[in-house]
DNA sequence: TTTCATGTTTTGTCCTGGACAAATAATAGA
DNA sequence: TCTATTATTTGTCCAGGACAAAACATGAAA
């Protein structure tokens, strides 16, 4: 094997994939219509990239993910560009929050896991995990996420943030007594959908109410879903759908994936994507926008199925 | 939106790809080679594949991952090819295991993630987290893998595994008290890397030695494990590689990495990948295909920079 | 026999440039 | 002000050739 070859800051179009999420197939057409990102080829024709238009890719990806449209931003030098990231940064500050909220965030600002840890889990131990899942999670969520929005955030701390959360969510999960009572749950993302901080919050809602879950962390293929679902004889299949996942495909997939599975199962379908499709309604499928809304299917099913004997 | 098109047991193009993780260019150039898969088209001209093309495609995955040759499996019938994945499927029995070991396999092979957890959890409490990760995991890991090469193991009982191991881990390290000497490590892995079991392994490994870690979770983009470092004043960056991983990719990715990080952090790289890589020194990357290696880095660290004061 | 170097075949990735589907913005009508 | 059309932008898909990388086969040397 030979590893030596070439200059290790240049980046091959499947490298800068990777690293910046934007497929090839965006990188041609962006450097066809709007000749960006610019780079050399190598003796052999294949495009190369240097660090500088990565980065660059880097900032216009952040803003476009902001909602700014690519037309826009190519025509801006790269001062624009740099300025506008800034302005973005001042436009939505933390507001009047509760002061614990305001704490935890200080906390991932600053890069102090071992202080977000401890703060987390005392808000935990006060409310009771499921009050936690309910209620706290998802405001930190909104602000994990207005904050990136605005640009205070960089990638590494939004991962320790969620890398701080599902340690500790686990934590709890894993301590409560096991009951075991139906309805069986089996928790799992389709293939495309890699956040699984969704699941772990619904199990963190269905697993102090008794209820027997049962995660196989995220991008499972359809196949092997149905495949579960039949050999641990689950009552209700839960799928997760970041805000993310694109609407169109969501519905496809979750259309197909009904179709296979037998009718005695339920599918709750829960996840920022579905606030925009929850309008469009799947024979067989419940929209569960938010998690309250599992535990008021959880309700309905038990009442349809009492236990007997 | 209308989500109401197309026949619901067919799939794009783009979904097969994320379905199965065949790339859109692989299943394009196997058509025009093989000819197969045979989608039918739309009346735009796009592919469109049926649920049978999907299962077949599966199979063919599957045993291209045992080490097979496309060009072999295609020349094959639907019965040959069924015959051959039995044929695979009795080749590596789990053969004379001692017994804890056969009994977790037989856990997960039942799909019972209950008596999983629990037959884990027993062994880890009886070994302590450092032994069980040092020698047990490894152990369970190429069992399971071996099942799976076997074409015994579904992927959802890969997942199940693998879940369950992960939350008896993270709970386990959760546990233990925080001593925070250093090095003060980082974990995280590439982007293209989605396998995080391995980091669980080496903050198992380490923070019994009161290792302050930090992990960030996989697929970080490396621009941004650059700022995590320096941000969070960090002495050893830990990254890891599946076996899955393109050695040649992960060198170029070490390569540019390295360059971009200040010299006094150290870089240790282990996980499967590395098996094959670790012939070919970058200088400034450690490799540590073994996890036992990080202990002897560990060490090796500290007798360099003893406490002072 | 095993190990290593070399040539050959297979396989996956990259290329161009056109076409069009899907998403978004702009405009007209209620 | 809100809603339905129409126009524009943007991303995905296509064909089919080229070639890089990986896997395999063959032969020479240890």
């Amino acid at each position: 094997m030979d590893f030596l070859n070439h200059n290790p800051n240049m980046l091959t179009i499947a490298q800068v994939e990777r690293e910046t999420g934007l497929s090839k197939d965006v990188l041609r057409v962006w450097e066809r219509r709007y000749g960006f990102p610019a780079p050399i080829r190598s003796e052999s024709g294949e495009r190369v990239y240097d660090l500088e238009q990565i980065e660059r890719l880097h900032v216009i990806k952040r803003l476009i993910d902001r909602g700014f449209r690519p037309g826009k931003l190519f025509s801006l030098t790269a001062e624009e560009l740099q300025a506008l990231a800034q302005t973005q940064a001042t436009a939505k500050e933390g507001q009047d929050l509760p002061l614990p909220f305001r704490l935890i965030m200080d906390e991932v600002l600053s890069d102090d896991n071992r202080g977000l840890r401890q703060a987390l889990s005392q808000l935990l131990a006060k409310q009771g995990l499921q009050q936690f899942v309910l209620d706290t999670v998802p405001q930190l969520n909104e602000q994990v996420g207005n904050l990136w929005a605005a640009g205070k955030l960089g990638v590494h701390q939004e991962h320790l943030y969620s890398e701080e959360l599902s340690r500790l969510l686990r934590t709890a999960i894993g301590n409560l007594p096991t009951m075991g009572r139906r309805p069986r749950v089996l928790l799992t993302t389709l293939p495309g959908e890699e956040h699984g901080l969704g699941l772990l919050m619904v199990e963190g809602v269905l697993a102090p109410e008794g209820v027997h879950c049962l995660s196989l962390g995220v991008q499972t293929p359809m196949e092997d879903i149905v495949r579960a679902v039949v050999g641990h004889v689950v009552d209700v299949l839960v799928l997760s759908f970041s805000a993310a996942f694109p609407p169109r495909q969501g519905v496809a997939a979750l259309r197909l994936l009904r179709n296979r599975l037998p009718g005695r199962v339920e599918v709750w379908a829960g996840g920022s994507m579905t606030r925009a499709t929850r309008a469009h309604p799947i024979s067989g499928v419940h929209w569960t926008p938010e998690l309250s809304d599992c535990l008021v299917r959880l309700a309905d099913w038990r009442d349809r199925h009492p236990v007997s004997g």
